[in-house]
DNA sequence: TCTATAATTTTGACTAATCAAAATCTTTTT
DNA sequence: AAAAAGATTTTGATTAGTCAAAATTATAGA
């Protein structure tokens, strides 16, 4: 059995890994985002690759072995399906959400695991959008991103609206912000947290970052 | 902050102290509840002492400090609000809550644990009828007895199950036999070591002394 | 009281995880 | 290409928690 701590920097170098799209991930980096001393990251690679976890390059970085890959994975699930939980039932901040889940998912069983998902609904995405994997460790892999990942003047479509919350689905409906509907970024500001929206028929929508990370979306060739 | 090791011996020593009714655990006990080896029960009550959790009393035993009973009925709290989350919130078993709680415990914030509280609408007992402590760790005190201390023709309600026992737990909810739930003493034969009893509904149920040594209960007015 | 048994403590050793600081490689700059 | 800067590894040490087995102390029985 894996400690916590295990699966923590197991965890982290698959996040690192996904996010920069690189397959060797280096001490550096690892020794930052789990905050220890580099010398540990080290010493700490040794052991993963001694377990089995990793593949350890010296001076270049770590990959995950499959076995690894499939513990991170199970991490994230727990991680994610812990932040739904959090917001959604017992209605925590999203800003407070990271550091609670990061204690429980070391602890909660696989039995506790499939009721709690069983009793959220199977959701896919977490409340930040992020997908959540699959028991079997598979990701959702989605072409579509928050409309806040786009720049002014895109042309998209709407693909899904991740938020279950009803007072949302409400305004999005109204809004015309539903799947197919065709939009066009036509203004927005990073330090105002702002993002507006026309429609074809010209209609106009305001959207916060946080509203606007709920909304996913692809780019359309118009 | 204590590691969850620490939270581990104080709360099985406050569990200890109060079944017990004893002021001093004895090492060995101590030891066998947590299942290590004697001597490591010895050097951990020297590092528990230094660290002002309990007082300890070379060859006789530890208790705690103030300090460290604070701790140890936070710990109590935390176990039995997420028992009954468990069987309220998630649906499981009597039979299966306990280990689970038994991680959790140790990984959930205080934050949580009040949303949860709330969340459960504040319960005072959990699901085995054993009192939850408050916030400030107070214990609700009641006086029920086992179910053959009454006399025939008592109305009582069922406070809670003293064993732990898999057979017995899976035996008891079958027959009704759960906190919280009514019934009435239509038999009582001492000599031939049998209690009847009726449920509300008029279900029968008869238990044997030693079973009904094991099912706390209070006299209720009917 | 003296001995056998039970409980407790000591001793020496081990693993996981960590740090600080020195040593060693790599990469970049001049 | 040499020097400087940056990243990584080594080394030596520390802490928490644990075990096995020997040593010590209590307790109970004859």
């Amino acid at each position: 059995m894996a400690t916590s701590t295990v699966e923590n920097y197991l965890k982290e170098i698959l996040v690192i890994t996904l996010d920069d799209e690189i397959s060797k991930v280096p001490m550096g980096q690892i020794a930052k985002v789990l905050g220890v001393t580099p010398g540990t990251a080290t010493s700490m690679a040794k052991s993963l690759e001694r377990d089995g976890w990793v593949r350890y390059f010296p001076r270049v970085g770590v990959s995950l072995t499959r076995k690894g890959r499939k513990l991170a994975m199970n991490m994230l699930r727990r991680h994610r399906l812990l932040e739904t939980f959090l917001v959604e039932t017992l209605g925590f901040d999203w800003d407070e959400i990271h550091v609670e889940a990061e204690e429980l998912e070391h602890a909660i069983s696989e039995k506790v695991l499939e009721k709690l998902d069983d009793f959220l609904g199977r959701p896919r995405f977490d409340p930040h959008g992020d997908p959540i994997p699959s028991k079997g460790g598979m990701i959702q892999q989605i072409a579509s991103k928050p409309l806040s990942d786009f720049e002014k003047d895109t042309n998209l479509r709407i693909e899904s609206i991740i938020d279950q919350n009803k007072e949302f689905l409400r305004f999005a409906r109204k809004a015309k912000l539903i799947p197919g509907q065709l939009f066009k970024i036509i203004g927005k500001e990073v330090c105002a947290d702002s993002i507006t929206l026309k429609t074809s028929r010209g209609k106009l929508v305001n959207l916060g970052f946080r509203s606007a990370e709920k909304v996913l979306a692809l780019p359309y060739e118009s």
